[in-house]
DNA sequence: AATGCGGGGCA
DNA sequence: TGCCCAGCATT
């Protein structure tokens, strides 16, 4: 039933396809980490990533014995983290629980951290030939334009629909090969920003015959961003510099900090506020920053301070091992400022 | 079902 | 400069 179009899609490939150093495997565990590093991620930014993690630890064994810590330095700049902790989490269940031998089926996958249903079929496909369709953002966006499907993305019974759709159109074809090519057509041709006069599936395409590309996907409006206000004080000293390890249920859970104090609105923190972090007398930023996330807006203000009153969970860091330690992009970049203009 | 988690690309 | 992207876990 979707013979041709099936066609038409592998025939593209096989000219179009891109030569990605995680197609040249079938170890599952290579295939594993470029997915996870894939998750959000384009291709582009992602590639270093993956070469470095497949240098540093060739096997599912060597990232298991890895330190948290070196894993997050090494992800750090990536975003997500929790994925680099999930990799970890995972890699010592797989070691531990199950002898070392990756799982072979998708059943057994979508039981570990930090593998779904996508990242699931991914490895079950790519690695063992298991005939599950993938749907990414990709694929969502190919099959809601090619058969003109206004239903919202976001809802959990558009994506039983899609996933039932999708895995028509894998029929008998090789899973793996099938899955790269829709994938690569979402990223090469029918993108956000669509190539439609060289689209080879441009006679099958209803959105196109009807003229509503650039409404497919469908997808309800986004909620407004949040605006949080932070203002940093750092503190210098025997070339150490005071911080505090974040908590989890925020952003960037567990990871390195300035001491810090959060308004909701953009007004100056009080002077009790800064009493309470022994700072005296009250100066102007020496830097500001602002720094996006998906769902809110950070606005930073990062000030010189004398001294800190030292609480718990404060921890002096030596500056030229400040490498070693994973923190935000944000700090990076204030970092970058700090320590490049002495 | 709704929300939180980051980066980079692009108009 | 503001919007867009769209896997997984948690609640």
């Amino acid at each position: 039933m979707y013979d041709q179009l099936r066609n038409a899609l592998m025939g593209w490939y096989r000219v179009n396809g891109r030569n990605l150093p995680w197609r040249q495997t079938r170890d599952p565990y290579k295939i594993w980490l470029s997915e996870v590093i894939l998750q959000q991620t384009r291709v582009q930014q992602g590639l270093p990533y993956y070469e470095r993690f497949v240098d540093k630890y060739p096997t599912v064994v060597h990232l298991a014995h890895a330190e948290e810590e070196e894993i997050l330095g090494l992800w750090k700049g990536l975003g997500y983290y929790t994925r680099a902790r999930n990799l970890q989490k995972t890699a010592r269940e797989i070691v531990r629980g199950h002898g070392g031998a990756f799982p072979d089926n998708y059943q057994a996958l979508v039981m570990l951290k930090g593998i779904g249903p996508y990242t699931g079929s991914a490895i079950a496909a790519f690695a063992f030939g298991e005939a599950k369709a993938v749907l990414d953002g990709n694929v969502l966006r190919v099959i809601s334009r090619v058969l003109n499907l206004g239903e919202d993305i976001a809802k959990a019974s558009t994506r039983v629909h899609f996933q039932q759709i999708a895995t028509e159109w894998l029929g008998t074809a090789d899973p793996g090969v099938f899955n790269q090519a829709i994938m690569d057509f979402g990223a090469l041709v029918c993108s956000p920003k669509p190539i439609c006069p060289q689209c080879p599936l441009a006679e099958h395409c209803a959105a196109l015959r009807e003229g509503t590309v650039k409404q497919r996907p469908q997808k309800a409006k986004r909620p407004a961003k949040r605006n949080r206000y932070l203002h940093y004080f750092y503190h210098v000293e025997n070339e150490c510099i005071t911080m505090w390890k974040r908590d989890t249920g925020d952003i960037w859970a567990q990871m390195f900090d300035l001491p810090l104090i959060e308004k909701m609105d953009a007004s100056p923190p009080s002077s009790l506020d800064l009493g309470h972090m022994g700072i005296t007398s009250p100066t102007m930023p020496a830097y500001r920053a602002k720094h996006q996330l998906t769902h809110q807006t950070i606005h930073a203000n990062f000030y010189l301070v004398p001294k800190l009153t030292y609480r718990p969970g404060y921890t002096s860091i030596e500056i030229a091992k400040l490498d070693s330690v994973p923190y935000s992009q944000l700090l990076a970049t204030f970092f970058d400022y700090l320590f490049s203009k002495d």
